[in-house]
DNA sequence: GAACAGAGCTTTACCGGTTCATAGACAGCT
DNA sequence: AGCTGTCTATGAACCGGTAAAGCTCTGTTC
C-alpha cells in the first residue's frame, strides 16, 4: 500500500498532452511561447494526473530555493514561553505563503552552531536566504556569514548588523518614552530589568534608559541585566524590591519577566500599582491575562515579521540593501502603572 | 560582493582529487568501493574547497527529502502564547538535527488549507514525511491525507487518528487523576474549562471528567468548551464563578487559560486557593510565574516531541505502523490547589 | 517573390548529485 | 601459465525539471 507511489513526472504530462516537456515547463512558469489553447490543455492534463512540479528538481535548475532559513539561538524552554517569536514567525509566514515559500526553522544552542548551520544550509543550497536575529555587539556571526554571500535580512539596529540590510525598531526612543511616562506619573526611583547586556537591543535600551533618566535629573543606575526567562525576571525583581530605597516603578525587557515580576510583588505583599508600577515590553496577550493587566510598550510583532520577510525578498531580488524601520513601540497604559503612592526622595 | 558565488561542485572536488565524481559520491555516502586512502584524500580536498553535497541535487537522485512538514491550524496570536508548541517543536528539532533533517513549519487557517498544503508539499516532494496534530473527531483530513500515501505520524489517541501511526498520551487517565485529586482534597463542585469540543483530546478529557465525577457521586456537568486563548478561558471562568453554586475547583485544558482564570478570580475578589482551586494543564514555566504558582498536570512536552520525531523516522523507514504511548501527565501540586475553605453541598 | 519577423514548439544541454554495469589490477589457487 | 575472485574506480545513464537555441510555418513588407 505505502510503497511505489505513482510518480507522475513532467514527461507523463507532456506525453499525455501531446507536447514536449519544454512546453509544459513554459506553461507552468507563465512564460510566453505556448498558445492559450495548448496552455490550457496542459493544465487540464496536469490536473487529471495530479501533477505538481517537483520542487526539488525545479530548484536544481533555476536558482530559486523556495525556502528561507531562520535559526534561533535561545533555550527551547524559554522560546516556548516567549510570545514574541511565534508571532514574529507567523508574520513571516504570512508573507512567505504568498510566494509559496516556506520557513525552515531551527533552534541552536550557540552562535557557532548557528553559523555552521547557515553555512551548511547555504552551501548545500537548502535555503535561498536567511533571517538573522538577536544581534550582539560586535556580533561574531557577522564576518563568517557575510563571507557566505548569502542574501539575508538582519533584525536589529543598523549599528549592530554589520552591513546586512536590517529591519529595526527604535528601541532607544521607546525606552526614553517609557522613562518619561513613568517620570510624568511622579516616579523618581525607576528601575529596569533588561535582557543580556551583550544583546544589542538590550544594550540600546539600557543606554537610552540611563540617558533619559540623567536628562530628568534621576538616577539611572537601577538596571539589571539578566536573561529573558521569567525566573530570571523574578530574581531580578526580588533583588530590586529588597533594596532599602526600592524602586517605585520597573520597566521590563519583555512581558514574561514583567508577569514574573508581578508575581514577586504579590508574594512580597506589595500591591501593583500602588506600591510598585510595572511596565512590560512587547505586549502579547499575556499582559491582558494578569490582574491587574500590565501596561506595556506595544508592538505589532506580526507586522514586524511581515516587513522582515518582504525585505528579504527584496534582498534576494537585489533591490534592497538599505535598512528599513518599523514603527516605534508605543505605550499602552493598563492597570499596572499609576502615580506612586508615597512621597519619595531621590 | 554578493553576486557570483564560487559554486564548488562535486566535479571540482573530483578533478582536484584526481578521481571520478562517482568516487566522491561513494566516499561521502559511506559506501564501499573506495579505498581508505582515496576516501581520505577526497575528504581532504572537499574540506579545502569547502564543499558540501548539494542537498537539493542529492534528494533529486535518492529519494530522501531531508525535510519534515508540520502544519499547525491555530490562530497565530494564540500560538504565540501557547507554550506547548514551541517546546514540542524544539523536541522534534532535537531529533531531526541528529539526522540532518529540518522542519518545515507552516501556520494554516483551516483544515482545508492544511490538506491542500500537505498535498502540495508531498506531491512536489518538498517533504519526506509529516507530523499531524490537533485531531478532531471524524477528522476530515484523514481520508485525503491517507490517500496521499505520505509517511506521517499523528499526535493523538489512536481512536482519533484514523489509521495513521500515532503517538499519544493518556488524557483520560490524567483527567480522572485530576478529578480524584481535587475530590480527595474535599472539593465537590468541580468544574472544567476545556478546549473546543470538536478537538479529540478535549473530548476525551471531557468524557473522562464526567465519568470520574459520576463515579464519585458528583455532578460532572460543570464543563465549558471554549477556545484555548486566555481571553476565552477568562470568560469561561467568569461565567462559572458567577453561578450561584459556583465551583470550588476548576481544571483547565492548558496553562494560558488557567493563568487567565487566576486573574479573573483576583478581579472578582476571590482568593486562590482558599475560595477557588485552579489546576492547569501542560505545565509550562508559566505556571511558576504567577502568584500563587499554579498546580498543574505536568508533561514532558519536549520529550513528547522527540518521541514523535523518532516515530516518524520509523514510519518513513517502514518499521512502524503501531501506536506509541508517552507517559501520562502527572499531577504537580503547587500553591493554587488546597482543600476548599467552606463547607459545601452538591 | 525573396527576405524577414515572430509566434509556437521541439531539441538539447545543463543543474549536481546517485547508482550501477563494467573494466583493470592484483592475489590466490590449481 | 591460466583461471577465478576481490577490491577499486570509472563512465554513462538517470532523477525531474529549466533555459536557451533551433526549427517550422504563416503572414508582411518592399
Amino acid at each position: 500500500m505505502s510503497t511505489g507511489a505513482p510518480r507522475v513526472t513532467i514527461n507523463d504530462v507532456a506525453k499525455r498532452a501531446g507536447v514536449s516537456k519544454g512546453a509544459v515547463s513554459m506553461a507552468f512558469n507563465d512564460r510566453p511561447g505556448v498558445s492559450r489553447a495548448t496552455r490550457e490543455r496542459i493544465f487540464e492534463v496536469a490536473r487529471e494526473l495530479g501533477w505538481v512540479p517537483h520542487q526539488t528538481a525545479r530548484s536544481l535548475s533555476g536558482r530559486r530555493a523556495g525556502i528561507v532559513g531562520l535559526a534561533i539561538c535561545r533555550p527551547a524552554r524559554l522560546l516556548g514561553l516567549e510570545p514574541f517569536y511565534m508571532e514574529f514567525i507567523s508574520g513571516i509566514e504570512s508573507v512567505l505563503t504568498e510566494r509559496s515559500y516556506s520557513l525552515l526553522l531551527r533552534l541552536v544552542r550557540d552562535l557557532d552552531e548557528e553559523v555552521a548551520l547557515y553555512e551548511e544550509w547555504w552551501r548545500s543550497k537548502t535555503i535561498g536566504g536567511a533571517i538573522l536575529v538577536d544581534f550582539h555587539r560586535e556580533d561574531p556571526r557577522i564576518p563568517p556569514l557575510r563571507a557566505l554571500g548569502m542574501p539575508a535580512v538582519a533584525v536589529g539596529h543598523p549599528s549592530l548588523t554589520g552591513g546586512f540590510p536590517s529591519v529595526w525598531t527604535d528601541d532607544a526612543t521607546a525606552a526614553a518614552d517609557a522613562v518619561r511616562y513613568l517620570a510624568a506619573l511622579g516616579h523618581r526611583r525607576i528601575a529596569r530589568v533588561g535582557g543580556p547586556a551583550g544583546l544589542g537591543h538590550s544594550a540600546i535600551r539600557a543606554r537610552a534608559f540611563e540617558a533619559t533618566m540623567a536628562e530628568l535629573g534621576l538616577d539611572g543606575r537601577r538596571q539589571v541585566s539578566t536573561g529573558f526567562a521569567g525566573e530570571e525576571g523574578a530574581r531580578a525583581t526580588r533583588g530590586l524590591l529588597l533594596t532599602p530605597d526600592r524602586p517605585t516603578a520597573i520597566v521590563y525587557d519583555n512581558d514574561i519577566m514583567a508577569v514574573a515580576g508581578a508575581a514577586v510583588a504579590a508574594e512580597m505583599g506589595l500591591v501593583v500599582p500602588d506600591d510598585v508600577s510595572l511596565l512590560a515590553w512587547d505586549d502579547s496577550q499575556l499582559c491582558r491575562l494578569t490582574h491587574p493587566p500590565l501596561s506595556a510598550m506595544s508592538h505589532d510583532v506580526h507586522r514586524f515579521g511581515e516587513v522582515v520577510a518582504r525585505a528579504l525578498f527584496e534582498v534576494i531580488e537585489g533591490t534592497r540593501s538599505e535598512a528599513l524601520q518599523v514603527p516605534t513601540p508605543s505605550l499602552t497604559p493598563r492597570g499596572s502603572t499609576s502615580p506612586p503612592r508615597t512621597r519619595q526622595g531621590t
